[in-house]
DNA sequence: TTGACACAATTACAAATGTACTTAATACTC
DNA sequence: GAGTATTAAGTACATTTGTAATTGTGTCAA
């Protein structure tokens, strides 16, 4: 279980965009989120607030204004909100997913090949017992 | 967009449940949820309305007892819920979920193998324009 | 025919979530 | 230094979610 509660949905969201800034204030995020997004500046201040109080992000003050920065590695929410998802919606079996994902997101062939790559690569790496 | 209103994690938890046993009144859904979760009768009678209220399931009234079956194919709703994941927490890009997915869940040799098969299937039923 | 249960239906209610307004403090601009 | 913009901080508030208690009603067994 992760030692933090959990983030919603629209709350990933702005992670995420925090994630990408790597360190940003308040502006920086909701300038990001206003390209794809209509959202109030200090809806995405009260986002930073939660995400900061759930334990996800660091902040540190700079003059008056504070920057948010990762505190959990993406990797580490990713992997926590991916198994929960697995969990809930495919009973933990992760295959199903995978089988989904191949067969409804039409990738390209390019895709396809990195995809065969990835999975070559598994296989030299395999820490089966 | 979706028709319907989105589903939270423990509705779909019980809509897998629904969608396992094709049709099933509460006490079926609440012994199958039982098995792994700690969960009260009642809770498990109010899931089953919302689900229904959200337009998720179909209800049938046999003698006393309401029997809830799929309305919308499991298909649509996982598909429905994994876009909404990727957009959240990939941009939109399924491929680093693939890649996560390849890269976290230690799958064994033969679930490798499978998805191989997978893919190779694909690249025959290749539509790209 | 009377409990004891089963199930439906209704209601409850705190916590989480999505969304924003308000107020206060500062900084910047003439 | 008065007015304007920027940010922080606090507060608000309806909706959704998770969880269940309560109340009504029929059913079956003794």
């Amino acid at each position: 279980m992760p030692p933090r509660p959990g983030l919603s949905k629209s709350e990933l969201e702005v992670a995420r965009v925090v994630w990408m800034l790597k360190d940003a204030n308040v502006r920086a995020v909701y300038e990001a989120l206003s390209e794809t997004r209509d959202i109030d500046f200090t809806t995405v201040q009260t986002y930073l607030r939660r995400l900061e109080e759930k334990g996800y992000l660091n902040v540190r003050l700079d003059g008056r204004s504070r920057f948010y920065s990762p505190k959990v590695r993406p990797r580490t929410v990713i992997r926590e909100t991916v198994d929960d998802l697995v969990e809930r919606l495919f009973g933990g079996e992760a295959m199903p997913l995978m089988k989904h994902l191949v067969e409804e997101r039409s990738f390209s062939v390019e895709e396809i090949e990195q995809l065969r790559q990835l999975i070559n690569r598994l296989e030299g790496a395999d820490d089966e017992q």
